[in-house]
DNA sequence: CATATGTAAGTGATTGCTCACATACATGGA
DNA sequence: TCCATGTATGTGAGCAATCACTTACATATG
């Protein structure tokens, strides 16, 4: 039963190749196949080739092992929606460079977002004051609508459902349904994205 | 730690009032609140007002009351997109009556169908030859290009992208970050989904 | 009396986590 | 250069708690 990983495992706030770094990718990967409750820390520590007691070295225990993984993924996530609002001035190209950003995010280290994807019931309600990508989301919504660039409806809703767009084919992705890379679709979501926007402006 | 419920419990498929109803919902309930993996047999049959034996009067185990629940609402989905798709003749109809009863099936059993978007990780990829609620959408969107109602694209794609825009509301709701019924959304959800369908004829 | 249903007290297995101990390595005084 | 020492890191046996599940028995029903 020793699934040692014998290659150097890319860490995901650890530097590479170091123990912390294998316990981060060891763990990342059972959650994703079988849940946060559903992995256990033998399995962990054999994976990565390190013994238990090795990962209470790192992490105080299972639970913050989830957390910190939790919080690098959705932490980065939040910090690349708000600079790609940022960067961009017209909603259009928010949209756009909020689509590149996720798609590159997810290719870059699926296993790592789908467990995004997977784990978000387990940790939210994120601590109030943190930052989360579907309010910086919403925040870019507001404004567009306040500078009279969309119709004023429900911001919330209108950031859901776009990122509905995105994010059920990358669930979708996760269960085996479509199997290329995310950014084979950027596209069409930003194609989706924009006539959902605008959704409400029929002005002809 | 006596949870017991006193009112009559609605069953999913058992009849209301029953024991097997009584530990379907506490199941359920307790599913949705902490996973699969997270909810104890003990905790269930607490709350359901049983001892933990009689749990295994009606199933043969706790994986089983988790497939039992699942296959209940995936199912029903599955049946009221096939039935949505036949009843209607254009694909606009189509839509509509697919988001009339995604909606009206979240908002008459929340817990179920939140159950189901929080357990589908865990039993998909579903056994071959069963139907399933996304299969249909894409065979009404093929469908639909088939006879030139739509621009010819990916379907698998289509079909992911519109059920998101319903569905990651629905989700947002599980988190707290929308309250209101899903069908205060439907006119919206409509209007997006065909917006999205349409988002490549652009035949001006 | 036969069958279905429910109970209480277990069972062995597994869980997350701890702890006494081993090793690696950097530091610095002689 | 040498080794004494402190600190960080890793080990693996093992602990108490909890898990899903079983069983012997009671009761209800037709």
């Amino acid at each position: 039963m020793t699934d040692q990983i014998l290659t150097t495992e890319r860490g995901i706030t650890a530097k590479a190749g170091t123990t912390k770094a294998k316990i981060e990718r060891s763990a990342l990967t059972l959650f994703v196949a079988h849940g946060i409750a559903g992995a256990t820390t033998r399995e962990i520590a054999s994976a990565a080739g390190v013994s238990e007691g090795a990962l209470y070295r790192h992490f105080k225990g299972k639970e913050e092992i989830a957390r910190h993984l939790f919080q690098a993924i959705h932490e980065r996530l939040a910090r690349l929606v708000r600079e790609a609002g940022a960067r961009a001035t017209t909603i259009d190209q928010q949209a756009s460079a909020i689509v590149d950003a996720y798609c590159a995010t997810a290719d870059d280290d699926w296993v790592l977002f789908s467990y995004h994807l997977l784990s978000m019931a387990h940790f939210l309600p994120t601590p109030p004051g943190d930052d989360d990508p579907v309010s910086a989301t919403e925040d870019i919504i507001e404004a567009a609508m306040a500078r009279g660039e969309l119709p004023k409806q429900d911001a919330k809703l209108t950031a859901a459902s776009a990122l509905g767009v995105v994010l059920q084919p990358a669930l979708h992705k996760v269960y085996g349904r479509l199997t290329l890379p995310l950014s084979t679709y950027r596209e069409q979501f930003k194609r989706n994205i924009v006539a959902i926007l605008r959704s409400d402006t029929q002005q002809q």
